[in-house]
DNA sequence: CGTACCATTGACGACGGTCAAAAAACGTGG
DNA sequence: CCACGTTTTTTGACCGTCGTCAATGGTACG
């Protein structure tokens, strides 16, 4: 994907000289440099990985488990940012602070690398310094995509939210979800309340099913398309 | 779309009659670059800059007036992105579509300039590239910082957004607002009528002044920065 | 001076928040 | 494996904020 990035923008060397890029040769070398140059470190449920405006110095994946990204107001309210599964790269920043606490949301391993080595390596390697735009990039449309959530009614949001999280798990009809309703509750700008009754409602309209509390089966995918507007 | 087309044919021969040799620009900002090869293009009041989805080969830079960017959601609905004022570069995209529609608020003057050519100089000028990211990295942090206005009540919105304004004019008690109230509503999450409901009760609490619906005083900076928590 | 467009104001209702309590799930240690 | 305390989730009753619909007032521009 970032290779794919990479050539649209003619950003890379490669690209610049109109040589042709081998198809073959790694699909993402960002995510191959933090997995070759990181150290993997466990988190305990709810442990901090690192706080709001703190230097950040470190840039993150998820291995395994699952991880939220918050702010906490002035008068306490939560919202959350993200959540971030495994294989998704969290906390990298382009200025030196940190714009978000993140928080392990159950027991989980995270590979850490030095933003410095990062960088450095982007000095170098051009494709490397196109793949880190182009993740702020894509951080970016999360977050505008988050907006149009917002904006919504609280079936729409929950209905979103159902379908963003089926969109980044194997099995797209089966979703086991990591975090609380609270969690689902602080991303969505909702109450975990409305949060559950509005889930209860779309059982009852038979979209979906709550085989426990965090597994939910996606049954009619295009009323819950139609639901999204 | 068809006097874009237009303009966008004009620019395109101005800019190859235009544009200095790539040596000749040593280490320069990226707004410098922008300046020095771009083309200054006037839009009238409403005019479509860009449209979501379409080729995002210009990057923009308002030099007169303001422009909104929006999204329309399938019921008709409609998001602003942003409200960008002179000086304030816009469009830049790391993938190669736009993600949101941009219009000209009122009669305005934008810059524009070739991305390819922003991205070729990137490829050499390792100041550029870094600038490029941290471009996207503001744009990241505003959006952000706008949801947090959406998970508030109607009176922090209001307030929140006319504080964002006014850090972002010259004198920052007299602001003028080049938006409507239907503007502020699509951008707050709320509609015309709260908005303007709003701006009242703050005027009745002595808060603010309405000089007229387009010219507000800033009273009790102090007060509106308590609402908004 | 008239015609759009924009802004304000009012009446009313619905959606979602708040407070409270019960039920279910989970983990821990006996 | 069960008993117990804690956390999470669900459900209910009530109420406030903000959206909707409608009418009026203001402003800019031809």
């Amino acid at each position: 994907m970032f290779t794919q990035n990479a050539i649209r923008t003619g950003f890379t060397r490669r690209a610049a000289n109109n040589l042709p890029a081998p198809a073959q040769i790694s699909v993402c070398s960002l995510s191959d440099s933090i997995n070759l140059m990181g150290a993997t470190i466990p988190y305990r449920r709810n442990a901090e990985i690192f706080g709001e405006n703190e230097s950040a110095d470190y840039v993150y994946k998820v291995v395994k488990g699952a991880v939220r990204t918050y702010k906490v107001l002035a008068d306490g309210r939560r919202q959350i940012g993200a959540f971030y599964l495994p294989g998704d790269i969290f906390g990298l920043e382009t200025d030196d602070l940190h714009t978000f606490s993140a928080e392990a949301i159950g027991d989980a391993k995270i590979l850490v690398v030095k933003r410095s080595a990062l960088i450095a390596l982007a000095a170098r390697e051009n494709e490397v310094a196109c793949e880190l735009w182009s993740m702020t990039g894509q951080e970016l449309r999360r977050v505008q995509d988050h907006i149009l959530l917002l904006i919504k009614t609280a079936k729409e949001r929950v209905v979103g939210f159902l379908l963003e999280m089926a969109e980044r798990v194997p099995s797209s009809k089966h979703i086991e979800l990591p975090m609380t309703r609270q969690d689902i509750a602080d991303y969505l700008g909702l109450t975990m309340e409305t949060v559950s009754r509005t889930l209860g409602d779309l059982e009852r309209d038979a979209s979906i099913e709550l085989a426990s509390a965090r597994q939910i089966v996606l049954h009619d995918r295009g009323a819950l398309g139609r639901l999204n507007s």
